[in-house]
RNA sequence: GCCCCCGUAGCUCAGGGGAUAGAGCACCGCCCUCCGGAGGCGGGAGCGCAGGUUCGAAUCCUGCCGGGGGCGCCA
């Protein structure tokens, strides 16, 4: 279904050293601060008519100054060195200056982004180590709807911050130990089957009737019991069929993430049970230094402006999942270095994020200069509005999502429908998944950037077969309104990168993605492309292909296949 | 009871100090084609309520109302 555009050079041929380009905005904002002396408070302008940007310091300025902020946009005015870049400056209303760019600036900065191989994505000025924590499935359990979130978003988020230079380090941390598997191994032992012998279904089945099971055998219950002690005390028998259970599971989270799209592999498991071996100096450090204290025969701290302490061992002696993330972070800041740690959880754990992170700040474990964020996701609901249940009541699984949607479209545009329907909203708010609208071709969906991205790759095509385009084409004149719309869109992607590796917000990238894409519809309709002549074809062309770039490169960073043809 | 999140158009959502609050879907009516009928243009309708801060509030603060979630031994 998808296939190459040969023809069509997505990278420029020519070598040289190619510098990361400062954004046109920055470029104006530094302008402008180096007269205003502080923030110039430049913004999109909001409407067509006052320009491109606006700068609305004048009015914080006048009130500061006492001065008719008027006067002051005047003084604004007649200082600012933006005469290569600018129409003249106009002063508009209470105080605003609008700012009108000029063509050339939007060809020169079209024509740099067509010679960056980031596409105006830039480096971080300080890289990082970045772990980042997500998807987190349970061993034995099926894929639910919070791991595919997670997986999705925390895929993007790696892959942005990859782009932007820094290093990252995934960590899938799943739940590979508790007391769930004595259970599974007492099951396995009455039932005398190989684990081996299982897939992750096999092992979901076994998971099941090993519940029903200590349901109703106090027996079997108690045996259950002691099978998590001998486990946890590294009987080897125990461990080869743990183990075995583990592999089994993973690899059915393997074909789940080859579905999905997504770059994890068993290189980023960094289950629970890793840090099994570290809970006790966890908790031994933390009464050491005073921080922890036995409560009702629990070792639990208590954190400042918080009623409920934070349990790092229960009174029967096992470690709660408190000491656990606390052993994580030790082992991430101390053995992977990490300058940066990013928790793709839901929502609901927000509480027991700030505990933890707040702990590791105390217990000096987190230094401050390490950034710990947890990226918190609503959850998703299903075409009533309430948490999204099968029919018959139960977990709505992995598979069962994603079936869903390829019943309603081919695989690679029901995956970018998942994935975008996931990542295009606002995190922190729930999301009903509703099939029919997001494998839509129209409107703000994955499948519509999809086809945007085909279109402008079939106008390339289109242009090559009649031998329109040269090898490197470039924007000359951008004479329609629209174009500068399209280009001004363009030449703004590499700012949008940027906040997003820090604000960890991917709804912003697929906002604007379809913006550029709207945008790029308009141009169609106003702009002939093939038809038109010389440089003005050319120039056309040129623009297309900074766009067929930026879409690419923009879905790539959402992980959703950017496809030629559809 | 305490804490966190959310309340914007009929629906799904952007916008998070700046000028007349934007999209998409749905509905109605037009139009166009170099690739594309998965396109473009137009129409109506909205910031939960009440105060406050500010030159300026959908945006920040306080209180209420409504919805969701969390709150010591599950993870």
């Amino acid at each position: 279904m998808i296939r190459a555009v040969e023809q069509v050079p997505k990278q420029p041929s020519g070598g040289g050293k190619i510098e990361p380009m400062a954004s046109l905005v920055s470029v104006l904002t530094d302008r402008f601060a180096a007269v205003i002396g502080g923030d110039p408070e430049l913004r999109p302008a909001g409407r067509p008519e006052f320009g491109h940007f606006q700068c609305n310091a004048a009015m914080r300025l006048g009130k500061a100054e006492r001065r008719p902020p008027r006067d002051v946009a005047q003084r604004i005015v007649a200082e600012v060195d933006v005469a290569d870049l600018c129409e003249p400056l106009e002063i508009a209303g209470p105080g605003f200056i609008n700012i009108r760019l000029k063509p050339s600036a939007f060809v020169g900065a079209v024509n740099t982004q067509l010679d960056d191989p980031a596409v105006g994505v830039v480096p971080a000025i300080d890289p990082q180590t970045v772990v980042i924590d997500y998807s987190a499935p349970n061993v034995a359990k099926p894929m639910h709807v919070g791991n595919l979130r997670s997986t999705i978003i925390g895929d993007c988020l790696a892959r942005v911050l990859r782009a932007v230079g820094n290093t990252v380090i995934a960590q899938n941390h799943i739940g590979d130990w508790g007391t769930q598997f004595g259970m599974l191994l007492e099951q396995i032992a009455f039932e005398g089957v190989d684990a081996r012998s299982l897939d992750l279904g096999g092992s979901v089945e076994l998971y099941r009737r090993a519940q029903a099971h200590f349901r109703s055998d106090d027996a079997f219950a108690d045996a259950a019991r002691r099978r998590v002690v001998t486990l946890q005390a590294g009987d080897p028998e125990s461990q080869e069929v743990w183990r075995a259970l583990i592999d089994v599971s993973a690899e059915g989270f393997n074909r789940a993430y080859e579905r999905l799209g997504v770059l994890l592999t068993d290189a980023d498991l960094a289950g629970e049970s890793m840090y099994n071996s570290m809970l006790e100096a966890v908790a031994n450090d933390l009464v050491a230094a005073g921080i922890a204290v036995v409560d009702d025969g629990a070792l639990v701290v208590f954190v400042e402006g918080d009623d409920a302490p934070m349990i790092v061992r229960k009174s029967d002696g096992g470690y709660g999942y408190s000491a656990t993330d606390l052993a994580a972070i030790r082992y991430r800041v101390g053995t992977l270095s990490a300058d940066r740690i990013v928790y793709v959880v839901g929502s609901p754990q927000s509480h027991h994020f700030e505990q933890v992170f707040a702990v590791a700040r105390r217990a000096g474990w987190l230094p401050e200069q390490v950034r710990a964020e947890h990226v918190g996701f609503g959850s998703v609901l299903g075409p009533d509005g309430k948490m999204f249940k099968t029919r018959d009541g139960g977990t709505v699984t992995l598979d069962y999502l994603l079936d869903a949607a390829e019943e309603a479209a081919a695989p690679e545009i029901a995956m970018a429908a998942v994935k975008y329907a996931d990542l295009s909203n606002s995190l922190h708010k729930d999301y009903v998944f509703d099939v029919d609208r997001m494998t839509s071709t129209r409107g703000n969906t994955g499948p519509y950037l999809q086809y945007a991205h085909a279109r402008v790759s079939k106008v390339l095509r289109e242009a090559v077969a009649r031998g329109l385009l040269t090898a490197e084409p470039r924007v000359s004149v951008l004479a329609e309104p629209i174009e500068q719309t399209v280009a001004l869109k363009l030449v703004e992607y590499g700012d949008v990168v940027t906040q997003l590796a820090d604000d960890l917000q991917p709804h912003k990238l697929c906002t604007y993605l379809f913006d550029l894409s709207s945008q790029v519809s308009v141009f169609y309709e106003q702009c002939p492309v093939l038809k038109a002549d010389g440089e003005v074809r050319e120039s056309r062309l040129a623009l297309c292909s900074a766009v067929r770039r930026v879409l690419a490169s923009g879905l790539d960073l959402l992980g959703i296949v950017a496809p030629d043809v559809m």
